[in-house]
RNA sequence: GCUCGAGUGGUGGAAUUGGUAGACACGUUGGACUUAAAAUCCAAUGGCCAUUGUGGCCGUGCGGGUUCAAGUCCCGCCUCGAGUACCA
């Protein structure tokens, strides 16, 4: 009988579902493991075989687990909210949701179709409004909470406002924005109720401010950096500019040390926790404030500058100061003489996008603002000078220019004639700054003069605090998040507004639905898609949307129209899954509290500073309000490598008809044009006919063949529609079936790189199942042999390790040799074949259910205990040494294992082939290592 | 520029704490079976040299070093990849 995979795949697909095999409990008497997969983004193309690479791997992992005897949940859903389903409805009118839904059912087949042991009844869709609901409540309890640096934990705001009425925030540590004002109780008692929700909101976790955003007029939508080229709109090429709107942020920054600390607790890959590291960004120095000296009798205003310096220690080193174009003080310090040329370059930098700037170091620029800060020790004028080279977004944007220690300061004051005073011993500054903090030894520096780097900047912010001009600072990269999208298909905002200020929607009226809308582009007047439904707004004594045309109506209020970003939604996913279908509560107590966290997470390292950074803060946030058990959500994370796609090329000539074989395309003037990767086989040839079928433009080209065939260059790209070279996982099963694919996607590499797809190999596995399923066409009771037994307990040992290790790869050679090796010894007895096919099961569920079920089972092999290793069987009397003589000459000898060192000396000088190797010398040395090789040194 | 990672046959990749480098697979070549093909099975397959035969030399990006012994450890380079980028 031979090995019909197709009929055995859709068995036991079948069986799995029906029977609900990997259905997991909320209680048990096991212990749990959680295991899980990013959840994807159902896309309109489908999954290709790059896509199951690391939900095969968690597969393997959840299996193994199950076998070993752990309550296993292994969930999967869909992170349906996103983009292109929009866009689609922008092109066709149609639906985003209809959109998601059939994509959503095409990838569930898909899925199906590879026999993962995903728990289906757990399945959560973050554009359900039974899932966002709570995606909606999580928000609302960050609306509800201000960080408390002192507890050093989010609290809920009702805390704050009892602060706030017995002392003012005077006392308080608190993260909130910078342009918080002081105020005492009694200021506080006094404020009217709009007053105080304003302060409020500089206080809560999340918050409405005005932030920097690339705005284009023409499309009345909110650009991401990426979606901007040479300073106009991806789309259509329209201008785009800097302007400050109105926008949910999330106060994550109150998280930053939290988030750094986390990192060592959890076994996440190095380069991850380095990105991550990278992006918080954090760096140590002082905040130093400037007085600006008043010129003119316009500024009568006093004004202070305050920078952020991670170099204290240079201090009596500023010759200028610059602050970023978009600073505050700008407008206010410039000189009359000066507003001209200053609101010319202001204007200009507005009109480039920060990415743009940056990528754009070369070129100095800026202007002098006409004003002078006074040096705070020195009290010497400082020129005040704007450049584009200071970031707004990051530190004070302001900084105090050192030209002899920073090379941006040195560039811009060599540029701009501004003078270099040096100030460090024994340094030559005549041809670039001087940054070695290492070998600083400080000069010209007054108080500072003959201290180290180190003594140097504690000294200066000792002396900085006694003038109350500066202190210590740790200054993060990290900024808040903006939380506003400009978009229709996103998570509504639990929120209305009254008299402008934000109110949440009580938990009862939730979710808050999206709308139906006509148009899911902006409205005319430039409010976000949500602004065209006429159906949808909050009225507070009905309690129910209601028509959008009654919001000047007394008791109807306006709802915020913007949506949520895309990480909302998968912020929180992996906790919901514990409990999916609660409707009172984001989970239970009792489910979380069984589950505590993800013990696996498998996912993509492309995530590092997006999702991975947003659910830590999340879960931290939700640990603060005891609503988590752990402020880590996974322990452990594995980020698999992509596959990449193999492109195939023909090369047309630019002059004539011709299409050049690869091997003759050199010297010719061609351009490359990629081929669909399914025409070509795997010597590379091409299909020409085919070829002609799919491209008719090409129908009357002449290829030119070398020994008769077309060959195509071959490229290793990213997989994609547009590149033609997807493979799909459908005809893969097809013809090889899903166990086969799911080897050789383990088979192609380790787990965490990345590697070139390459259909050809796939044979290989293949031919391996069918050995396998020989192996098994001849079971019989006898007693195995010691062969056969440390053959499979050889191979439990190994595939044990390999899994533990994620170094799947190399257990499929494992179980090859193991076939190959039980074929030889036509082992058939039972005792070894039984827990074989429980070894594979984690890898080919499918085969070896089938052959479990071939030894006279009746249960699903999903549940068996994995097999023991044991010691015994690959333990033997006697054990070959390899002998090396001067590292040239080798010989074999067998020795008993449990033969000591100085026994084994003995032994090896006193054997035959020693003494001819000797030939009567002595030998220097007799090196031996037990188990390894024994060296004899002449 | 900075941070991290990686360089091993024609290809993907193996190789515990330093211990017979190239497992396993693809590909290639030869053979068996077949009218033929497919499928299957067997053999060879890092390079060079020698050969009637056992064999010898060189080999893990490059140059040094430590060691009886280095793909693995140390120092100095080169190349490629990923991330990040005027971070004060």
């Amino acid at each position: 009988m031979n090995y019909n995979f197709r009929e055995i795949e859709a068995k036991w697909q079948k069986y799995w579902a029906e029977k609900e095999t990997f259905k997991s409990t909320n209680t048990s008497n096991k212990p749990k493991f959680y295991a899980l997969s990013m959840f994807p983004y159902p896309s309109g193309a489908g999954l290709h075989v790059g896509h199951p690479l690391g939900y095969i791997a968690g597969d393997i992992y959840a299996r193994f687990k199950r076998h070993k005897g752990f309550n296993v949940l292994h969930p999967m859903g869909y992170d349906s909210f996103g983009l292109p389903a929009e866009q689609y409805a922008i092109q066709t009118g149609q639906h985003p949701a209809i959109t998601t839904e059939t994509n959503i059912n095409r990838y569930r087949e898909q899925l199906d179709q590879l026999g993962f042991s995903f728990d289906w009844s757990r399945e959560v869709r973050t554009s359900d409004p039974k899932y966002y609901k709570w995606t909606q409540w999580v928000f609302i309890q960050l609306f509800n909470s201000w960080y408390n640096k002192t507890s050093d934990k989010a609290e809920d705001i009702r805390t704050l406002i009892s602060i706030f009425e017995k002392e003012g925030n005077g006392t308080i540590e608190a993260s909130c924005d910078e342009d918080t004002p002081i105020f005492s109780a009694e200021d506080w008692m006094g404020f009217s109720e709009k007053t105080k929700q304003e302060i409020l909101l500089k206080y809560r976790l999340t918050y409405l401010a005005d932030t920097e955003v690339n705005w284009c007029p023409a499309l009345g939508t909110v650009l991401a950096n990426d979606e901007i080229v040479n300073g106009v709109s991806e789309r259509g090429g329209h201008p785009v500019v800097r302007k400050k709107m109105t926008q949910w942020s999330m106060r994550i920054t109150a998280y930053a040390q939290r988030l750094l600390d986390g990192l060592d607790t959890i076994d996440w890959p190095q380069p991850l926790k380095d990105s991550q590291t990278n992006w918080i960004g954090r760096s140590e120095g002082a905040s130093v404030t400037f007085n600006v000296i008043p010129t003119e009798p316009s500024h009568s205003e006093s004004h202070k500058i305050e920078v952020f310096t991670t170099r204290p220690d240079t201090i009596f080193g500023v010759s200028f100061m610059t602050l970023a174009p978009e600073h505050e003080l700008v407008a206010k310090i410039t000189t009359t003489g000066q507003k001209a040329e200053v609101g010319t370059y202001v204007e200009a930098t507005a009109k480039r996008s920060e990415r743009d700037r940056m990528a754009d170091v070369k070129t100095i620029s800026g202007v002098f603002t006409g004003a002078y800060a006074e040096h705070p020790f020195t009290k010497e004028p400082v020129p005040i000078w704007i450049g584009d080279y200071v970031l707004a977004s990051y530190g004070t944007g302001a900084v105090m220019a050192v030209p002899c220690g920073d090379q941006r300061d040195y560039d811009f004051a060599k540029h701009y004639n501004i003078p270099i005073p040096n100030i460090f011993e024994g340094v030559d500054i005549s041809e670039e700054a001087f940054a070695d903090k290492a070998n600083t030894i400080i000069a010209n520096s007054d108080f500072l003069n003959r201290l180290s780097y180190k003594d140097a900047v504690s000294k200066a912010i000792a002396e900085l605090e006694k003038l109350g001009q500066g202190e210590g600072k740790v200054n993060y990269r990290l900024r808040d998040a903006v939380f506003s999208r400009q978009r229709y298909w996103g998570e509504p905002f639990p929120v209305y507004y009254v008299d402008r200020m934000p109110q949440m929607i009580a938990l009862e009226h939730l979710p808050l639905e999206l709308p139906e809308v006509e148009k899911y582009l902006p409205t005319e007047t430039g409010e976000p898609p949500l602004g065209n439904a006429t159906d949808w707004a909050w009225d507070t004594e009905q309690s129910a949307v209601v028509s959008n045309q009654l919001i000047n109506h007394t008791t109807v209020f306006p709802l915020e129209l913007n949506t949520m970003p895309g990480w909302a939604g998968s912020s929180q996913y992996f906790n919901r899954y514990m409990d999916p279908h609660n409707d009172e509560a984001i989970y239970s107590e009792e489910a979380i509290g069984y589950w505590q966290d993800v013990d696996l997470y498998i996912g993509g390292s492309e995530h590092a500073t997006g999702h991975l950074l947003y659910s830590r803060f999340w879960q931290k946030f939700l640990f603060d309000r005891g609503v988590a058990p752990k402020d880590e959500f996974a322990r452990k994370l594995i980020n698999q490598g992509m596959i990449t796609g193999t492109s195939a090329f023909v090369y047309k000539d630019l002059d004539s008809k011709n299409i050049f074989s690869k091997g003759l395309k050199n010297g010719k003037n061609v351009i490359p044009i990629h081929a669909d990767v399914s025409l070509v086989n795997a010597s590379d040839e091409l299909d020409i006919e085919g070829f002609k079928k799919w491209q008719p433009e090409y129908k009357d080209a002449e290829f030119i063949l070398e020994d008769g065939k077309y060959i195509v260059g071959r490229e290793i790209e990213k997989m994609s529609k547009s590149k033609y070279n997807v493979v799909n996982p459908d005809a893969i099963c097809e013809e090889y079936g899903a166990d086969s694919l799911r080897l050789y996607e383990m088979f192609l590499g380790p787990l965490e790189q990345s590697k070139p797809w390459n259909t050809a190999g796939i044979t290989g596995v293949h031919s391996f199942l069918k050995k396998l399923w020989k192996l098994y066409t001849t079971v019989s009771d006898s007693e195995p042999n010691a062969d056969n037994l440390k053959t499979l307990h050889k191979t439990i040992k190994k595939v044990e390790e390999d899994i533990e290790n994620f170094s799947f790869n190399t257990s499929v050679s494992t179980f090859m040799i193991c076939v190959n090796e039980l074929t030889s010894q036509k082992c058939t007895s039972k005792s070894i074949l039984a827990p074989l096919a429980i070894l594979v099961s984690p890898y080919a569920p499918h085969i070896a259910e089938e052959l479990w079920e071939c030894l006279g089972h009746s249960e699903s092999i999903a549940n068996t205990p994995f097999p023991k290793f044991e010691e015994k069987y690959l333990v033997e009397s006697t054990k070959e040494y390899p002998i090396s003589f001067n590292g040239k000459l080798r010989f074999k000898l067998e020795l008993p294992l449990d033969m000591g060192k100085d026994e084994i000396e003995t032994v090896v000088m006193a054997h035959d082939k020693t003494k001819e190797q000797l030939q009567g010398r002595e030998p220097k040395k007799v090196i031996v290592v037990p188990g390894k090789i024994v060296n004899i040194v002449g």
